[in-house]
DNA sequence: TTTTTTATAACGGTTTACCGTGATAAGAAA
DNA sequence: TTTCTTATCACGGTAAACCGTTATAAAAAA
């Protein structure tokens, strides 16, 4: 029989262990590789080849975004679940558009991680029940889509650099006149990337900026 | 042979089944109980004992800390490991001190679970070695001190429950004034508990109080 | 019993955040 | 080439945050 090789990421070496404790017992299934943090997933898979990448969001240096990111780029052919401990509808849409074909939270039973790997394998889409029921019809519908497509008409906006640049200012508790010294840029300029992040966020104020920054490992 | 009997808690079932699975093959080690939050975790423990609860720090409900008070006035006679994924020098400190009898930290291997638990078993401290060197000299001699003492001389604030409250609101993106509407007092003391939280929290402002609600799971 | 902590409240003042709106230049993409 | 995106800047106004300081009653701790 021919055995799924999975790769696990995630930056807590005690979860990859448990993960692999469990998977230990799958006859189907063989870990051939792990990582700490996405910069050696991107050097493993340069090497190496795996079926299933688990994923974590969460992660030094490079996060599971930018690891997605540089694999829609090469335009490699592991199938990729993402475990998150933030069951952030935003970030789903987010992974899946940029290439993910699953999604588990971290609060989920490890019986599921096994039915995600079995799911990815075979094609299929995985999700987490609790996740199911955060995406919207709307969203499921479009989903089918190719990548071109829906990264044309996109459910939420990305961040840019310089934005993403002011936002980790921002959470390093520096204000809009600091910032502007920092970058060298009117305040003016720094006020109006801050009132596009609130609203490409569709947070309230500048606490949704912070909340945001670190859930998504940019501070 | 005696078992030693083993609660775990995690807001993730992941981690919980995966320690389970990687605790499976130690012949010494049993787990009898697991909550996924702190709540859970006082019920099981009025109803149940265990030698060593393996606590993750990071949960809803009552986290961590709460779990460790309500030991603390209930003088139960179980050690308490500690999970925690931001190894914050702060947050050892303050575990210890409301005691728990070790720390580990969630990029730590499997192994050291196993070690953590024999360890803390036979009486003695266990902490992670990368938690090991953030931990200062000063503290390392002050830590024999009896619990009285060390609580005479914190080295940082605590918060009260009022201040969590308030810091909770804050963090869900409210202001000022519709913080004061909900918890039926005037705004003004909204800003009297924001100005002291800025100041125990040693923080610049709302977006320091937001990174710190975030990272103590108390949103 | 005395002291400390907690939760409450007030106030004047300054700074910062936030809102709406409009505008321009450079560069990338269609 | 034309359109879209990105990064830049301005301004006037309102709301909110932040600072310093003071004060009081109740509860908890020493």
């Amino acid at each position: 029989m021919e055995k799924i090789k999975v790769h696990i990421a995630d930056d807590h070496q005690l979860l990859i262990d448990g993960i692999i404790a469990v998977l230990s017992s799958e006859k189907n299934i063989e870990v051939v590789g792990q990582s700490l943090n996405g910069e050696d997933v991107i050097n493993w898979f340069n090497k190496n080849t795996a079926d299933i990448l688990i994923l974590d969001i969460n992660m030094p240096k490079i996060d599971g975004v930018g690891v997605l990111q540089f694999f829609l780029d090469k335009k490699l052919e592991q199938k990729v679940i993402v475990l998150s401990s933030y069951d952030d509808t935003k970030l789903i849409k987010e992974v899946l558009k940029i290439g993910s074909s699953g999604f588990l939270a971290k609060n989920s039973a490890a019986e599921n991680i096994v039915e995600a790997i079995n799911t990815v394998y075979n094609g299929e889409q995985y999700f987490s029940k609790n996740i199911q029921n955060k995406l919207n019809a709307t969203f499921t519908k479009n989903r089918v889509k190719n990548k071109e497509e829906s990264n044309k008409n996109a459910f939420f906006s990305t961040l840019t650099p310089r934005e993403i640049e002011v936002l980790k200012l921002i959470a390093e508790q520096y204000n809009s006149k600091e910032i502007s010294k920092l970058l060298h840029i009117s305040i003016n300029t720094v006020e109006t990337h801050r009132k596009k992040l609130i609203a490409k966020l569709n947070v309230k104020n500048v606490v949704g900026l912070a909340i945001y920054a670190v859930k998504n490992n940019i501070v």
